[in-house]
DNA sequence: TATGAATGAGTCTTCATTCAT
DNA sequence: CATGAATGAAGACTCATTCAT
């Protein structure tokens, strides 16, 4: 029932604009006509164009975990775990093709950075999960014997890159070979 | 002796810009200032931003192929050719973050796309070194019967991931991991 | 009251502007400058110089015309009309200088061309008063029997030449003189 | 035999790309392209931009002059001076229009102003031709009295006209029309 | 609270002119 | 003498941000 008040708007114009056309293709003035609000607006529900734009990747990010997790259950064996979050990953990408593409702008930009870093560094606990069924894995010596920013790259690298040639249309996923691809990655990381 | 001659400056200087601030962040002015040339002289030696990037933007690419063919040897087995691309594709971003960082901002940008487009489609001959060496681990079947870009995905997606953490210095890499991480690339195409 | 609102002063400062000194002598800055108003203003109301440019020019051609229509009577003889048209226009130019020297900068520009051939060629409405007169002029027998460019030329090339240097300085006409310079005129073209 | 030096070249690059772009419009680069040699050399041979344009007037003026003087006879009668004079004066036009634009484009322009007054106030020479037949037909009462710069515009202004109409095709001149043209002029001024 | 007109710093690019060779 | 590479001031235009209404 919330009318889809005007930051809701804002928020939406932006992801759109941006994902098609990158953060500086994306000018206030054409989010805020998009949004069908007016330029100051903006202002009032973001301080300025950085925070928008952290903002929304924070929404982003939060939207996607969320899917992750649906269904994931934490008693399972550590491959079904697996494959779940890279399969659930993969499609929220091809079906939420603007996520990916804002994710993509985001994390190669001078925003994301600091970002990765907190990751990475273990600030945030959200992408826990990740973390968890990681060390998870390695203590029961069912994944190889790397650092966990290496798994993470071995895991989720490639899924990025055939989620972006698929958006490009350079290559069409469609179930089955989603499932190959996280079974690949998985040959990737097991021991 | 070979006096680093106006052009070459300017190059350097647009290379260590774009790469540590991106293209918007990179002025012109910026970029004369820091080759020690008048603003003007960029426009001498390349038509406009534009050129310079894209032109730039081959030059970081031929360098990076000269680097990756140096003994590599087509009568060596499959898997021994896939460990040299790999390895020497690691170790050449390591040792050249200036190249790494700029062909990233440069395929997450407008001007990438046209180019990945060029790439996959077969266009260009300089990356066919790994088509073929791809083709044939397929009708060999060493490798999984995958499409061409998910193997490439599986192949070096991991490995830009890692050079990146490494760049940002979230881990470090040396020869030893190195080693192991193109491995776990071989695990995740092989069959 | 009228609240001289931007845009007004923007087209004041434009053609005082350039009338002094010219298209490229009157820069967006200083046009902006002179009419009170920021530099990137002038881009809310004109698309970009040479919209100004052409705009303004239709501007000032309009109030040209309408004072040309004052009092002018199509059911007069022909001869009345023609000097009624020509001593307003001389007079108009006169009392008008800055809209004088901008139509003269406009007619001697890349602009101009196109707008005389689309003249000469006949799209324009506003100026069929002179096409009429003339075409009459000549069924009529009264005017010599020459090409229609051929008899403007007579007609107006003394009149736009003493205007000029009325504006200059180098002469300085009244009433009585642009009487005998408009019948001197009319002698031109009369048969 | 004065091999067409340096000098010669370029002054026929700047009246050929001025004639036809403008003074803004030829760069002085484009025009030492044109005329085959260094961007440097021309200011060997003209201080700069100015110099080498008010030059250029000089020297175009001064054919024309020329050509106007050819079989001009003092002692002939009034009339046939000035048909002689008008006639010469549009078909040099019509036979060198680069010199008619660039005359043009230097009369209409801050350079234009300033020989326009030292002309009508009588400083040059040159024109005396003009200066003289004109008083020599008011004092014979052959002409309508009227100050000079009103008769020279009465004469001449309708001969510039027809001249840039004829180079811009509007219209298109022969020998009996510019006969015509000139008669009608002559209606114009005489008594 | 919402607006959108106004701003001006910042961008790319051009071009007359200089000067070392 | 001739060159043309180098310069940097100047110009058109963009856009994040502000503020009066």
């Amino acid at each position: 029932m919330t009318k889809p008040d005007k930051r809701d708007e804002i928020v939406r114009a932006a992801l759109e604009l941006i994902a098609e056309y990158g953060f500086h293709g994306a000018p206030m003035a054409m989010i805020a006509d998009r949004a069908g609000v007016g330029a100051g607006t903006i202002y009032r529900y973001f301080e300025n164009k950085d925070v928008l734009i952290t903002e929304l990747y924070r929404e982003v990010e939060e939207k996607l975990y969320a899917v992750l997790l649906e269904g994931y259950a934490t008693e399972k064996p550590f491959r079904e775990r697996f494959l779940h979050l890279g399969t659930a990953l993969l499609r929220y990408f091809i079906q939420n093709p603007l996520h990916f593409r804002y994710l993509e702008q985001f994390h190669n930009s001078p925003y994301g950075v600091a970002f990765r870093r907190d990751k990475i560094l273990g600030k945030k606990g959200e992408c826990d999960v990740f973390r968890e069924l990681f060390e998870d894995g390695i203590s029961q010596q069912v994944m190889k014997d790397l650092p966990l920013p290496v798994l993470f790259a071995l895991a989720f690298g490639p899924l990025l890159t055939v989620a972006r040639d698929h958006i490009l249309s350079f290559i069409s996923l469609d179930d089955a070979l989603i499932a190959r691809i996280v079974d690949a990655c998985w040959d990737g990381i097991r021991r």
